[in-house]
DNA sequence: TTGAAAGCGCTAACAA
DNA sequence: TTGTTAGCGCTTTCAA
């Protein structure tokens, strides 16, 4: 890489003199700024980003920790960060926890030594079920600001950007029970984090305001997902209506309740979060909660770069957003 | 962050005695080392890696530049590559083309500039079309060194990592025909890049030793495949089998045949590229051509690393490792 | 055993 | 209009 020494001793000039003349200073004499800009030009001379970011103490990157990349929803939030960050200006370190404490704890301090001017990030699993938040505490004292999205710790204050899971099966549900479906079922592998549990909770709220029991299927790691919903669809001959809480769940009941010669949606209603790529991989295709994942991203990298570029440092105005999802009607229910 | 500067300050020492305290220099005395540590432990004290990526003149940070982070499979790769550059201390820094040459030189060019130390990347589709590579060359004379995967440019010198496409597709087709598959057809969402054509290309071996004719449907985006494949599958009563390019095609070939009460794999068989978890979206289960993509992913990132690690600027010694792709049986085949 | 100083590439205050 | 200098945080050579 050609640097602005090279640059000088060519032109035999001071480093200052064409730095200026680079950066259009009007200090420069005009044709001394022509000299230089048709070598720069000449060499491709690029400014070296390493020693900007030392030099103005920001890196002009945004460290994101996910916990899981081959999530369809997951990858789809990191596209939305992406595009958004980059058109700021900003490129994006990305971490994947793996749904490990210790592998999230590791890249947030691997990362807060000056390599990010700020996280985005997304708890993993064992975060959230051992509750631990010290290490964001301690990130953000260090005076790198953090924006969560989607699983988030509600009682680390810092920006948010959530989904409002909770109000989605509560609805969803409600729908079911209107078509008339009288025994619906809460179908989930993602029963150990937070948004698992509160969509969980909004499927509930509906069926008990029914005065209707409760039934839910949880989808344990390893477990064979086919084989799991081909049993309870056996043993409940009555069911009429799932719920799903997550894309796997939801297109798996399709296939499966149509291999048990039960008609969709005439005997059955299926529901779930999921994408609209996914949702054609049944026949007829899934009616969908979306989640709109690309916008949380972009909403998250606009928010965290809104924060960065704050000169004052507000203390109190953390905000949360919830983008709300939209419901997608389709041929899996009446 | 805590400088050595600030920590010298408090020890009334010099900063080179706290800098060669920290890293274990024979040359400090044994307690001026503790009393350095304890005070470095104390404030947390971590090197600033911009300055030691200044000074160093490496980042110890991978470029990647992938297509689509939306594909499941290059996701994956992503995950092998994030893996393996962590184990060695690596961090990358995602960029996403979207498919499109300018976002992909774009991406190239900004990173160029110090922030990397290697790139791993897979074309766009549109750099696949168009056949340029004078940005890739560019970037590998400037000394950074640049590994391809999957979606690769033969005629551009460099580490490679590829799938062996065209046997996967003729090995499976031929695996249809002697099952007695009598009209058998080739279904691509994929058509437009490379390891798309090279699919093609397998089937077409397979069919043509046969003395059958081919057939094949491609699929477009913004086209509905459901539409599609429903459309095919009821013109052509007769087809018997499918090689799909990818996984949508497969598993769509499945519910569909069945909603049209063919039966699968008596009536037809099914088999395509795609990866465990999405087979689990069709009963029976797409039986799969696996690409081993962490492994791809894993693969690409040691070759990069070993380069940088090498000292000899070794010119003409790049190599192609081809991972080979596995068959997984199912039941939606015979 | 410790410290001073140079230098990585750049910007910017100040001097000429 | 141009140049000198200091400094961002760190390592390392050389001097004390």
């Amino acid at each position: 890489m050609v640097t602005l020494k090279q640059l000088a001793k060519e032109l035999n000039v001071s480093i200052s003199t064409v730095s200026k003349a680079l950066n259009d200073s009007e200090e420069i004499g005009e044709d001394t700024r022509k000299r230089v800009k048709e070598l720069a030009e000449l060499y491709n001379y690029k400014p070296n980003k390493v020693a900007l970011s030392l030099k103005q103490n920001k890196t002009k990157t945004i460290g994101v920790i996910i916990p899981d990349i081959l999530n369809h929803f997951l990858s789809k939030v990191l596209f939305g960060i992406e595009r958004e960050a980059s058109k700021h200006g900003y490129n994006i370190i990305t971490c994947i926890s793996n749904e490990s404490l210790e592998k999230e704890k590791e890249s947030l301090e691997l990362l807060a030594n000056g390599s990010v001017d700020g996280f985005i990030l997304s708890l993993a699993e064992e975060t959230q079920i051992k509750n631990e938040v010290q290490h964001l505490r301690d990130t953000m004292v260090q005076g790198l600001p953090i924006v969560m999205f989607d699983r988030v710790a509600h009682d680390v204050m810092c920006d948010k950007v959530i989904v409002d899971n909770f109000e989605a099966t509560y609805n969803a549900t409600k729908n079911l029970i209107a078509e008339g479906r009288q025994n619906i079922v809460f179908i989930s592998k993602i029963d150990d984090i937070s948004v698992g549990k509160l969509r969980e909770r909004g499927y509930n709220k509906a069926i008990l305001e029914a005065q209707m029991s409760p039934l839910v299927l949880k989808i344990k790691k390893g477990d064979d997902i086919q084989q799991k919903i081909k049993k309870l669809l056996k043993k409940n001959k009555t069911i009429d209506g799932v719920v799903a809480a997550e894309s796997a769940s939801g297109v798996v009941s399709i296939n499966m309740a149509i291999n048990l010669k039960t008609k969709v949606p005439k005997d059955i209603s299926v529901v779930g979060f999921s994408s609209k790529a996914v949702s054609n991989h049944s026949v007829p295709r899934l009616a969908i909660i979306r989640q709109h994942a690309k916008r949380i991203g972009a909403m998250a990298a606009e928010m965290l770069i809104a924060r960065l570029n704050s000169t004052t440092e507000s203390q109190a105005d953390f905000s949360t957003k919830v983008i709300k999802t939209s419901f997608v009607k389709s041929e899996s229910t009446l």
